[in-house]
DNA sequence: CCTGTTGCTTGGTCAGACCAAGACTCGGTT
DNA sequence: AACCGAGTCTTGGTCTGACCAAGCAACAGG
């Protein structure tokens, strides 16, 4: 980052380690769907054709595959002949995002501060978006969503995942895509260090009654369509919830 | 996303794909990070060592260092012997964040409008905790910026990558290490889309002067400590330049 | 016409080989 | 004894060729 990306961002070139194959067909790649070549739902040559085409072996271009896969462009939904086979170009940055935040995170790159601080810019900007924009849909998600968690038998891995859920469809309700996949990369990587600090709570009904009614309020507030209410309910909702989780790690 | 993951995030179980070798070696390295007994710095064992010891080839091995190089979490200085050789554990997560965003965005999974709302989200907040927390050293890389922006022979490269990089500074100023991550990388996705539009534009240095005009601006709210209008002008930037970027691109 | 078998395509995986770069070792030279 | 150079070892980079399993397709037999 800084120590070592800080300087490229504006004006100091590669340093020519360009010679890794992978790299290459990589950059065909990228490059066909930067120029439209490849759109959603196109299918890759196989593996065999790209390499002879390229002339590479093929443990090159399974190199790069991985790594399209792994960012969620790539789907390989069988194997074999068929309309379905092969490589398909998809569409799952959440999933990508997920795993990259996640392992960041572990790595203590992001502390969670810093973390908490995201989420809180980001959803306090959706819930104000989501007054505006949420649909009747959207409101039911969230109704539905607070009736489960308001189920005092339930267990917590089910209660952080309603709660996550909840979140996620603010996101959607506000309308813009990328911000509703950034929330949920960053939910998602917090989901661990989350359920480790539920799991270790005295009073686990007590503190599930209290994010309960702190969702309420912040689905009232949108529901209202009062923008600033929402925003700042969610807001403090994420101060608190993590206030809580830092007082139990320590 | 919506249709593909939407409902796993809550409670869908994944559909037992696990089968792929790659995968498992995956999981057992994000696993020992996760755990902290890989810690940044640390160097991984010889692929073929690992090969030998998970009982896999040497081929799923490195597809799965590929992925975590792609992730920015593995670097490879350099092959050979030495204390430097072999896959080190790195920390570059706006250079992996980068290309996954960009790749995406390329697919039109993220319109323009979209990471034009993420940046005044983020950026917004980031100027307002700029004029809390910036540095004087933070300050002089602005005003250093600024002076070769203004430079009236600078290449429309040049100035996008200082443009770039004092958007950098900002975040960096605000001393949030993930959001500026993101910022750097949702910036450096749309690199493309704005050079072609710079490059289109029938009056590029009446353009540049306002551009800097408005840098000038936001650069003087953080000095002044002014964090509601360092906010609201960083905003107000962005805005105005994609609304120059689609008037072009119409 | 229906059905079962056979073969082809395609990704998944492995074994083994060679190369290049850099560090280490050790003997010969000054 | 200090220095230097060739050979060796380690390690990633790459390729070749092979086999497996799953599933579609085409053909042959009833």
């Amino acid at each position: 980052m800084g120590q070592v990306e800080g300087g490229s961002t504006s004006a100091s070139w590669q340093p020519l380690n360009r010679s890794r194959t992978y790299e290459l067909v990589l950059d065909q790649i990228e490059e066909q769907i930067l120029s439209g070549q490849l759109k959603l739902g196109d299918r890759l040559p196989p593996e065999r054709d790209l390499a002879a085409m390229l002339g590479v072996s093929r443990a090159a271009i399974r190199e790069a595959l991985r790594v399209l896969e792994a960012q969620g462009v790539l789907r390989r939904p069988q194997v074999g002949t068929g309309p379905e086979s092969g490589s398909v170009i998809a569409s799952m940055p959440s999933a990508g995002l997920t795993k990259l935040l996640r392992v960041h995170v572990a790595l203590a790159n992001f502390p969670l501060t810093d973390v908490v601080e995201a989420r809180a810019i980001l959803e306090r900007a959706s819930a104000r978006l989501a007054a505006a924009h949420a649909t009747p849909e959207h409101l039911t998600q969230m109704r539905d969503l607070l009736a489960r968690m308001s189920d005092p038998g339930i267990s917590r891995e089910e209660f952080n995942d309603c709660d996550t859920e909840f979140h996620v469809v603010v996101a959607e309700a506000a309308g813009n895509r990328l911000v509703a996949d950034i929330t949920i990369a960053l939910r998602n990587a917090m989901r661990h260090t989350l359920l480790k600090a539920l799991a270790e709570l005295d009073d686990f009904p007590a503190t599930a009654a209290r994010l309960c009614a702190e969702h309420r309020g912040v689905y009232e507030a949108i529901e209202a369509g009062d923008a600033q209410a929402a925003a700042d309910r969610v807001e403090q909702h994420i101060r608190d919830f993590y206030r809580t989780v830092r007082e139990v790690n320590d």
